[in-house]
DNA sequence: TTATATGCAAACAATTTGCATCCTG
DNA sequence: CAGGATGCAAATTGTTTGCATATAA
């Protein structure tokens, strides 16, 4: 949040409460929080904050890299912290359940990848979709 | 495209000519298309097809496993024809362009992944981003 | 013949925008 | 004090749905 802070300033952002507010929040929340469940939970705090104001300040931490935007099976977007550490998901099918992980093979690949078709890469996304183990046995059930 | 006759036959679902067209476009094409970009070449053959029997026969050719939906950083989906081969995407944040690639490599770090954390991973989508050759140069030109 | 598909228009949901007002710098 | 930021309502965009009609099996 301090880096938030300094983010803004640097970019002659101003600091507004509701900026930090959202941004407290989706780093509370630990992430993967769709527009409106910020606004929902932000709310509870600041009652008269918009959703327009979530959504543009959600548009505002992204250019600024603070924030990367996921979109999963879902029909709308959620969004979490972007930090150095370089992370992936895993989504369960059966509840929605997100995980992160780690994989120093992948970015290794990626980059090579990259190279062999001439492209300069600058991110990527790696999504496994599937079962978490609770959801296997529910459906194992059935 | 036979493959998708035998394939609705199958599940009994009717073989339509709109259904025809729409497989065939997306196959002839190459994939990577978005719904209405579907449509309008449709439009071409068969002027009255609308483009909610487009939508409908997407979500029936997803759940028939022929076609899958990729949402890449626009605001809109994109469906390509499914097959054996399992492939992952390229793309380019300065045109748009974007390559199929296959990792073997990939594949398994997947499914250990998975084992990993209990999960039983039924499929993965992983997106390099990054900038093209000819992109690159463009960007340097600046 | 009869259930399934289609076309059209209307409904939806997520996101964006215009504008008067507010507030940070 | 001035220009960027907000709230509100209205507009957009992509996608879905209800219903009368058309058509594959």
């Amino acid at each position: 949040m301090i880096n938030g802070r300094q983010a803004l300033r640097f970019r002659g952002k101003r600091i507004t409460s509701q900026r930090e507010l959202i941004l407290r929040i989706i780093q509370e929340q630990g992430g993967h929080l769709g527009a409106d469940e910020i606004h929902r939970l932000a709310r509870r705090e600041c009652p008269r904050l918009s959703l327009s104001t979530v959504y543009r300040t959600l548009g505002l931490l992204k250019e600024l890299g603070l924030v990367r935007e996921l979109r999963f099976e879902e029909g709308y977007s959620r969004y979490e912290m972007l930090g150095p550490d370089k992370h992936h998901h895993l989504v369960c099918l059966g509840c929605g359940k997100v995980i992160e992980f780690q994989c120093a093979h992948c970015a290794r690949i990626h980059r090579d990848l990259g190279d062999h078709h001439g492209f300069q890469i600058t991110g990527s996304r790696v999504e496994l979709l599937g079962y978490c183990a609770e959801c296997q046995k529910r459906r194992e059930g059935r």
